[in-house]
DNA sequence: ATGCTTTTTGTATTTACTGTCAGAAGAAGT
DNA sequence: ACTTCTTCTGACAGTAAATACAAAAAGCAT
């Protein structure tokens, strides 16, 4: 990228200064496109988040699509970088899952944040002219279901796992739940609810050769 | 409902006759909703989907909402009252079940319909104005989970599960891998693909007490 | 200090598309 | 001929994304 993430308002530069921090509006519209997905949020009402007028919206980001993309940069490092890596490095296959699925619970029902994920909100009702984002988000979903499917077929070679463990299935299964439980996320039910839910993720796992 | 889905042409009627059959429209106008979710599915597609212009349309079936709303019982009543039927009817809990997402994985990627879940594609931005589908679709996706509830409560009584499986968690679970599915299979993949993913479903359940 | 350049701000507008409908003309039965 | 119902053309009001334009506010050179 060319634009770093966090940047304050520079003092030393010439003319007019900006009324706002780049990575406070940036923060503001994600909360704005978690919480709606992309069409539904509108830039006037991403302008009354973020605190700003069109025109320095669009000197500052481009276009509605550009900061869509930019935001979801911004969402997924924060976000899912952490448990992404827990599941690849710890090692017990079944704890590594567990932990990951509960983690998922907190992100996506957090009191902090928009209920739900936001590139499952962005993946439908998505007009088929926004090819960029259409890309970016299944490439997402994509990496998501490899993701799993590379720590089973660690687990499998380590023998956590029997030989005969259908990967990529039970990877599909697993990306399926998570995007599931983030639709769940947003019916207005309780953490713990939604924990027990992903708590169930483990059981798809087949049993150990050794018990 | 006061109008019957069933309607072929009256000829022995007054005024200008019709010149297309309401059920085969209204089927039309699901395939877009099917495919598009409700608001990404201007009137103007559908009109044209349906062969028809808007003043018909509205003649016909109210407006754009009542018009969802007739496509989505239709929807409801064609494909997913049979698995249904099937899981409540099968004695076996663990057939029941696989049953039922094997079903179900064929409706939502099917050669012959739109791929996936016209209910979940249309629980996700929706727009907070439009009360009466958000209120149906809740419903319908509540009524989901309340079916499996019951049917694993009805498994458990007659000890095809253990006494102390958290029913409303695991219908949860089924629910969201459910809808999780549903958001998969517009992902272009092949139905043995979402088959195989579909059969962990079965794997959530616990071991039973005899085996 | 003063004028020039640079960048952002705010207002107001443009273009395109949305759901919905009024009104006139067409096509049937009585 | 008259009534009844459906057809089509065209338009309405509302909202979307995106931008033109001029005023405002900073640094810099003289």
């Amino acid at each position: 990228m060319d634009t770093p993430l966090t940047e304050t308002p520079v003092r030393g530069r010439k003319g007019r200064p900006r009324k706002f921090e780049r990575e406070k509006a940036l923060r503001k519209a994600l909360e704005v496109f978690w919480e709606m997905g992309y069409e539904p949020a509108s830039v006037s009402r991403l302008c009354e988040a973020m605190g700003v007028n069109p025109p320095s919206l669009y000197a500052t980001f481009g276009n509605k699509s550009s900061l869509f993309l930019e935001a979801l940069r911004f969402y997924e490092k924060t976000y899912w970088q952490s448990p992404a890596n827990k599941l690849m490095s710890e090692p017990d296959i079944r704890r590594a899952i567990a932990a990951y699925f509960d983690e998922a619970a907190e992100i996506i029902l957090s009191p902090d944040n928009p209920c739900g994920c936001m590139v499952v909100t962005a993946a439908v009702n998505i007009s088929d002219s926004e090819t960029e984002i259409i890309r970016r988000v299944r490439e997402i979903r994509e990496d998501t279901r490899k993701m799993f499917a590379e720590r089973l077929r660690a687990a499998i070679k380590v023998g956590q796992l029997p030989p005969g463990t259908d990967a990529p299935a039970l990877a599909g299964a697993f990306n399926a739940l998570l995007e599931g439980l983030s639709l769940q996320a947003k019916s207005g039910l309780f953490q713990s609810e939604l924990k027990a839910m992903a708590a169930c993720a483990v059981r798809m796992l087949p049993e150990s050769p050794r018990g």
